[in-house]
DNA sequence: AGCAGAGCCCTATCATGCTA
DNA sequence: TAGCATGATAGGGCTCTGCT
């Protein structure tokens, strides 16, 4: 057994790094470097832009809360999903106006000092989300609301979720976290600051699946499937229950049971409700949900 | 802390098989 | 045939996971 005693330059890191991963009881980890990537001869046709983001708050109530950090990168991919140019990466501090709580600086490592005094560059920030084709974040539900809250001028633009429009589990993954994630691709990072897990969504976004193409693909095709949301405005208080067990959510602000449901099966759906919520006497009201509303606190 | 969805655990119910 | 044990299944409730 031979002891490093010194660590030598990256290239003999990245030598014996590469000896260590191919012995099948090591596996290595390297550290997560930012994404960057340049097209030869500008942007080929096909190729979408989209931004990634992700913002750090001081909570996680889009009502009270307020946005404490905001970062967010352009990139281009081809029609396989590959990450083929990178934009710069911007991020900025806001102050909230009120105290950092003791439990965000911890999980954020932002703190009152940082914060005093900055503001996002709203023009900016907001040009670049409105100029993409599509916004990506992990955990969209949660970004969306408070970005759509902090820049008015974004509302309607498509998102894409990383967490919930990709079936982590059938693709081999253990978890859903975005460090949970990164580390099973053979990377690792300081999570929860805004610019460096916009990095790792990148890198997130550009890796291969088993199941073909990449994360980015698979978000996309699943975030662009047609889908139609029944609202059963009306529906009799005793079918609550039989609401409830076929899938539906009280929405306690406009006071109906809604569902939504893929394209496919909206007939069936459509069928099943007319006939055992309405008896036939009534009709839901349906309308069809895209990847500009499905995140949105509006929806 | 709030919310949605997935997964797990416990219990109830029913069918089946074995034994006295 | 009655009584008991076992296994499969369904449903309700609880816990965990994601995000800050």
């Amino acid at each position: 057994m031979t002891e490093v005693v010194a660590l030598g330059s990256t290239a003999t890191m990245e030598a014996m790094a590469s000896l260590v991963d191919r012995h099948r009881d090591f596996r290595v980890l390297r550290r997560m470097t930012p994404m960057r990537r340049n097209l030869a001869r500008g942007v080929r046709p096909g190729v979408l832009a989209g931004c990634a983001i992700d913002v750090e708050t001081t909570g996680l109530d889009v009502g009270s809360d307020a946005v404490i950090e905001l970062a967010l990168q352009r990139f281009w991919a081809d029609p396989d999903g590959r990450i083929v140019a990178t934009g710069r990466s911007h991020h900025w501090l806001e102050d909230p106006g009120r105290p950092i709580e003791p439990e965000i600086t911890r999980l954020t490592g932002i703190a009152d000092p940082d914060v005093a005094g900055r503001r996002i560059m709203d023009p900016l920030a907001a040009s670049l989300i409105t100029d993409a084709d599509f916004v990506v974040a992990h955990n969209a539900s949660f970004d969306c609301p408070f970005v759509e809250k902090r820049l008015p001028d974004t509302a309607g633009r498509p998102w894409v979720c990383t967490l919930r429009d990709v079936d982590w589990k059938s693709q081999g993954f253990e978890g859903r976290s975005l460090p949970q994630l990164l580390m099973q691709m053979g990377m690792f990072y300081d999570a929860h600051r805004a610019s460096t897990d916009v990095a790792a969504l990148l890198h997130l976004l550009d890796h291969p699946l088993p199941s073909g193409g990449t994360v980015l693909k698979a978000a996309v095709e699943a975030a662009t499937r047609p889908a139609w949301m029944i609202d059963a405005v009306g529906a009799p208080f005793e079918t609550k229950d039989l609401l409830k067990a076929r899938g539906y959510r009280w929405n306690a602000e406009k006071r109906h049971w809604s569902k939504e449901v893929p394209g496919a099966a909206f007939d069936e759906e459509y069928e099943w409700i007319v006939v055992q919520v309405y008896g036939g006497r009534a009709k839901p009201r349906f309308r069809s949900v895209t990847w500009c509303e499905r995140h949105s606190a509006d929806a």
